[in-house]
DNA sequence: GCAAAAGTGTTGTCCTTACACCCATGC
DNA sequence: GCATGGGTGTAAGGACAACACTTTTGC
């Protein structure tokens, strides 16, 4: 064991699950040794793979998420997230940014898997799993040029009524990114590269939906000494320009906080 | 937008990931409107899809890990999680219950997904996908009664050298329930209904890897005001015997953390 | 009485919060 | 010169970290 010093930002713990679930089962048959993995598993039944991508990125102030109008008659337009099925041999990532790529025509973008969504009734046509991913780009750094099934950029905070359980799956990614955005500077993926404290500012308070107060904030940013002033400033804006800084990558990876508390 | 207060226990960030991969990949198809679903579904490909179950106790002040020897004859014996094959129409989460209760008896149980491992050529038999799921109970509210395939609890930190890549996903679970017992109340699954304060620090210590200064650590949960003193003391101990508490678990539903806060 | 663990308080430090005024720029 | 947001400091309160001695029980 590792004699610990207690972190100063300390001890944090926050959400609960205590499931309880009444089930009766019964007792799983013994097959005893298999000599044959392949025709076990031929034996299986089989299920299609998708994967849906939630992509976020942040203009004028405001969340946005990738859409679609569904393609399937029966939703009739209704929107709907970028997927596409796994194919034969692809990693489940590669499928990821694989429509990543096809989309935006962005191959640079953070990526992450958020979680599965498998009721058996979410698709229409059959049992389909789908494997929900998190992506974050930054909107000016593409421009959408193929707009197939009317892509956009949604709000996210006035989505609602979506194609399959589309909406679950963002609600799931949307929280997900309050809770990530606050632990690992993920945001900065939203931003361009040079960015004010102001943008920054803004991107918070529009994830997390409270108000900060701008002093602290920047306090608390300039004492993390993550920022690198690049020594310019804001151009075309109709007020006093403010600074723009970079996030400092190399730094924070090799400072990285082992974060060691409690805190309910 | 709420005005912020932000609470004391502050801003917190702590991983951070920024991944880039370089992709080339054709533009996508467009299918048009699509209007028979069920044909549509009919016509992807398929994987099977099974479930597997990280399931942790406690016992003698180690982490343990509920595991069987693999019945595929090519993994020789080798250690291998809990699972099994998704059901035609079963949901996700049932599958992972039916597999706890099956293999347990248990169905009462702490359960969350955790993440899906799917790499091409993670099962020698052809691909299969599979969901991890993390359960945390009580080891002595149940005896293991049906030992098949040598069922047994081992202990997480000399565990190596498993059957698939199942010790990728063990791995995977316990940075998972690191992480989570630092901000849920998580741990309280894996003890008895009472308990004393020093048991409850010792798991901590054991799933955290660290040391914790007992007054401190008394002190934080005192002041949390989570723990029932119920009043009565530890029996059958070679020393003087500590007081046992329950946990408070409506008290914490009613009073769960807004949490929102920076900190990397 | 000895071993083993229970139980208990204080102090210093650091972080967070709350809060108000002047400054630079574009128009 | 006016509107807009940029930029700055301080004081009070709260949480955490460090640290040692007495008490209770079983043997």
């Amino acid at each position: 064991m590792l004699p610990l010093k207690l972190v100063p930002a300390g001890l944090v713990i926050r959400i609960f699950c205590y499931m309880k679930k009444k089930i009766t089962v019964p007792v799983p048959p013994d097959k005893g040794i298999i000599k044959d993995a392949v025709s076990l598993v031929t034996s299986y039944p089989k299920v299609p793979l998708t994967v849906d991508c939630v992509i976020f990125g942040f203009k004028e102030n405001k969340l946005k998420v990738l859409l679609i109008k569904s393609d399937l008659d029966m939703f009739n337009g209704k929107l709907s997230l970028l997927g596409d099925i796994v194919q034969d041999n692809e990693e489940l990532d590669a499928a990821a940014y694989r429509v990543l790529k096809q989309r935006t025509g962005m191959n640079d973008v953070f990526l992450d898997q958020v979680r599965v969504f498998g009721s058996p009734k979410r698709h229409p046509g059959g049992r389909v799993i789908t494997i929900a991913y998190c992506s974050l780009l930054n909107i000016n750094h593409h421009e959408l040029k193929i707009h197939d099934n009317d892509l956009h950029w949604h709000t996210v905070s006035t989505l609602k009524d979506m194609a399959f359980d589309h909406k679950q799956i963002v609600d799931a990614c949307y929280t997900w990114l309050q809770k990530r955005i606050q632990e690992h500077p993920l945001g900065f993926n939203l931003l361009p590269d040079k960015f004010s404290l102001r943008e920054l500012q803004n991107l918070y308070e529009a994830i997390l939906g409270v108000t900060l107060d701008r002093r602290n904030f920047r306090k608390k940013f300039a004492s993390m000494d993550l920022l690198i002033d690049i020594d310019e400033m804001e151009q075309d804006v109709p007020h006093r320009p403010g600074k723009l800084y970079k996030f400092n990558f190399e730094k924070y990876e090799k400072n990285k906080r082992k974060w060691v508390g409690i805190d309910f």
